[in-house]
DNA sequence: GTTAGCACTCGGTAGACTCGAGTGCCAGCG
DNA sequence: CGCTGGCACTCGAGTCTACCGAGTGCTAAC
């Protein structure tokens, strides 16, 4: 009856959260180990000094906090970050001129799902401060919805199709010197006539499986189509592997977030693997978060940096992700607003597109 | 008579030029200032220390060294290193090791244009431990080869657009709700009629100078026509501004490259910048040269920093650039051996393909 | 349970000192 | 005459010491 609070590492005092949240949201501004005079002073940490410092201790024995060295204050530990976001309410709104920032922009936006894309990822970045990741559709089930063959010299022809997402891929292929316009329009023909519709997936060399389309009954044309419907195979195969749309944009903003230059080093060369970078979002959500903190990556050489994800989609289907990589010592708040509100913007702007 | 060596700044003494080689490679390697001891057991100079002395304050006092502090070695000034990049002789050959990195790449290289200059930029980067960029062929004098519309759903079609040099753009245009697959056709059929073999330049919406083709007779499809060639003319728009295919790569390399973290991170947001890049490269290759040092920039943010660049050229005509930014404390030889090499390579095998 | 007070710790800074790499200059040598 | 060995000098970098002060943990009092 009496211990309300002997519960470790899950639930906090009232007091112990205020006193964690000061903390942390001293130190992120800050980057300097908070003492127990500072804390007192915040506002909704209304005990001593002492006091405090009673209860910081026990936090360091709880894991939250850490003295980088005794007689210094303290900083947060990846758990101590993690208490944090979770107690956070849902995400606020955006400072006036953020929001008017957002605002223009996504009236002021058209062109392609590409251009788009990578300029929100810009967006992103100005708006966190930080490095910022967006994440394209995959076009896994894309059905094929246009094939066509263009002659570009008299051996190069160039296959170009698109899919029902409005995805444009093209592929070059050789073709023998006497295949003028005719063939390649016949050749165009017979790939429409059997291939439209279908998912590129299902498109492969005959034999097992996948679908190729009969022979015309001309050889020559026939060799084209071939050509055609491996390049196609080629297509489906890329697409699987990693071929999703990343745009990571802001990456030079990591160099003020740290002070070590190893460590600026190893952070820009992760944002450099893009599968890695999307390996890392998706196992994020995977995983039903929103925040993953240092260690919580999983990357050894980003255990100083923090992630936050949201999907965002179209029409109820998700469309794909978008989030941003900062240091630990986050300005969560603000990333998670941002996050939120582009990331249901930029939906909300495909939907209408 | 007597004096040979009298003109100053421009040519120097056999063994001024053997020290001041001496120290910039020394410098190059070590990062240190380089003292007249090093100097004198390097193996071209023949010389004793105190008459390395002697042609070192001098060298000074012409502008090749500078001392970081009074009592310290030498280190180059941006002088310093343009006399020792004029003075190299033609790019020599790559180590073995490399060599065959390139081969490697360049016989397994395959598929389209960006994925090979995204790749491109990737090896260069990784061979000369430097950021590596590569700039595309721009398609100013496109000509269309052949043009689409697409219906992707009730109201959307994309158009798609091939070009001559093999490049595809597209763009999604509205269309009215009762335009099926037939008026699609139609207008397809009618733009192929009419722009096919045009340059992209030349499309427009009509009034003045640009061609756009004459009315269909059918009012709905002359809307979707007209629709098409004002994204048509947009898009040719877009390329002439700075639509060139840039690819920037091994940004992260920068970072151990210099130790303040301010320069840095200036450095990477210029690298973020591809206009600011192909600005740069293109002024660098306008100058004539193929090496420019740190102010001969132009760029006060770059002053650490120096850019080795090559044009590349497919069938005679010149096809794009690439280029190497690192520190002035370069690696100059191996940079520039090693942007010919690949630049060479790149063209053959862009011609071959 | 909270607080004021106090002794203690220890990182960071400033000053004194040393060490040594490197210089400039000079006198002597070939 | 140019090169060289020698020498005095400079000055940054490293080491050591002392000191300051922010911050702590503990204890006794409220």
């Amino acid at each position: 009856m009496a211990g309300i609070n002997l519960d470790v590492g899950s639930n906090l005092d009232d007091r112990k959260a205020a006193i964690l949240r000061a903390v942390v949201t001293e130190y992120v501004e800050t980057a300097q180990p908070v003492g127990s005079q500072r804390v007192a002073q915040a506002p909704d940490v209304g005990v001593s000094s002492a006091t405090v410092r009673n209860d910081m201790s026990a936090l360091e024995r709880e894991g939250y906090l850490v003295q980088p060295h005794t007689s210094a204050g303290r900083i947060p530990t990846d758990k101590g970050y993690r208490f944090f976001v979770d107690s956070l309410a849902a995400p606020g709104r955006l400072d006036p001129s953020q929001r008017h920032r957002v605002s223009q922009f996504f009236t002021r936006a058209h062109g392609e799902l590409e251009q788009m894309l990578e300029d929100t990822s810009k967006l992103l970045s100005t708006l966190t401060d930080y490095a910022a990741v967006v994440v394209g559709p995959s076009h896994e089930a894309g059905r094929i919805r246009s094939v066509q063959l263009v002659g570009l010299t008299d051996r190069l022809a160039l296959l170009v199709v698109v899919l029902s997402d409005g995805a444009v891929e093209k592929r070059s292929i050789e073709v023998g010197e006497d295949t003028g316009e005719a063939r390649l329009a016949a050749a165009t023909a017979h790939l429409t006539a059997h291939l439209v519709g279908r998912p590129l997936q299902d498109v492969g060399p005959s034999a097992h499986g996948p679908v190729a389309p009969p022979a015309t009954g001309d050889a020559r044309t026939d060799v084209v189509v071939g050509d055609a419907v491996s390049a196609l195979a080629t297509l489906g195969g890329d697409r699987n592997e990693e071929a999703e749309q990343v745009y990571v944009r802001g990456a030079s903003r990591m160099a003020d977030a740290f002070d070590a230059v190893q460590t600026v080093r190893s952070v820009l060369s992760i944002l450099e693997q893009q599968y890695v970078v999307v390996t890392l979002l998706r196992d994020v959500l995977d995983r039903g978060l929103s925040v993953a903190i240092g260690a919580e990556l999983g990357v050894a050489t980003l255990a100083e940096c923090s992630v936050v994800v949201a999907p965002f989609d179209t029409e109820g289907e998700p469309a794909g992700t978008i989030g941003v990589l900062g240091p630990t010592r986050m300005n969560y708040p603000q990333a998670l607003t941002a996050v939120a509100v582009v990331s249901q913007r930029l939906g909300r702007h495909l939907r209408e597109a």
